[in-house]
DNA sequence: ATCCTTTTTTACCATTTGTTAAATGCGCCC
DNA sequence: GGGCGCATTTAACAAATGGTAAAAAAGGAT
């Protein structure tokens, strides 16, 4: 399963052979299960995943205790708390699994090794993790002043794939309403 | 007023006068006034702005037509459209000035070129806007379920400076509802 | 100071969303 | 099959927010 890690890396840059056993032997495997929880918060995050298979979520407790869900991540995406990563101070938001997952897990020590070893690693990964920073706030922002039916059709339209296989609550925490509100939203679109 | 772009660069890595001087050359001043618009919104962005002193915001249409702020940028903070700028696509969002505001204009062209002759200043510039870019994205994601006074609230705690300089009606439209709400939570807050 | 324009406040009512509680469905284990 | 735990749906009511319109306040220009 590594293999679809390098072979999504080498979508974005030709990596010879060796390099990559090298990256092989420097990171490793794991499968969760649904709400298994990757990250707990209040930890510095010295981890990156790479989702094979599955959906991982972020999530961070708001001012009235309710587990909010920033992001919904999937196949071939990385997923970490990247403020904690980068900078090396404690984290606000967990990461769990969604549904039952397939990752690469990169150790920082050990990613920050191999940046040392191979450095158009650097450059690719931080590329594709800014890039991808990007998109999801678009996405935010583009919810901003759209009641709650507006930004459940557009997360349908463009995220389909996740809609199916995350539950209702976790969905409505990602946009920001309550479980009853969605129901409802998804009552009156039939 | 070029300095204080120089001086700010120099608060994270010293940069030596002869490199300052090449900087200078290559960027350029200019004062606006609170309303103008910077780039225009459909376009291809090719500029980044320093901002010396005032705000700008990046706004967007929402599916109802209105115009929505999904950031607010001042003194100290680069502002451009980073997914138009890097990929060459033509950028949702436009940038005004929120206040009278000045800036150091920074042309794509010429600041590949610094890139080239000053390589260290690439990695400086995508670092801090990358972290600026993560910071944004927690403030957004932080509103998630939150009704709109605590949203207020939060904003007014973090961003006081700003909540005094803009208009209401630009606060509302960052906050995502109707500058009526906002000036009613504002009557029920004294 | 006065007029004019823009911004902000207020009020009223419609709509949306939250809250609470109960009912229903659905899988899983015994 | 029966019972249990969990997720989803429904309902009734309360609270928050939006839409519209108008008044009040604040600035700017002359």
């Amino acid at each position: 399963m590594i293999d679809s890690f390098i072979n999504f890396l080498r979508l974005f840059k030709n990596i010879p052979d060796e390099d990559a056993e090298l990256i092989r032997s420097e990171v490793s495997f794991r499968k969760v299960n649904e709400g298994e929880v990757l990250f707990e918060e209040g930890h510095i995050c010295r981890e990156m995943f790479f989702i094979c298979k599955g959906v991982l979520r972020i999530v961070a407790q708001n001012d009235k205790g309710s587990k909010m869900t920033y992001f919904f991540l999937k196949e071939n995406q990385f997923c970490s708390i990247l403020n904690s990563f980068n900078n090396n101070i404690p984290a606000p938001e967990g990461i769990e699994a969604a549904c039952d997952a397939e990752l690469v897990v990169l150790k920082k020590q050990k990613l920050f090794d191999l940046y040392e070893k191979l450095p158009y690693l650097k450059e690719l990964i931080t590329g594709i993790t800014t890039q991808s920073l990007l998109e999801k706030i678009n996405v935010r922002n583009s919810y901003l002043g759209e009641d709650a039916a507006t930004r459940y059709r557009n997360f349908l339209m463009r995220q389909p794939d996740i809609a199916l296989r995350v539950s209702l609550s976790d969905i409505a925490s990602y946009l920001g309403i309550t479980q009853q509100s969605l129901s409802r939203i998804r009552k009156n679109m039939r």
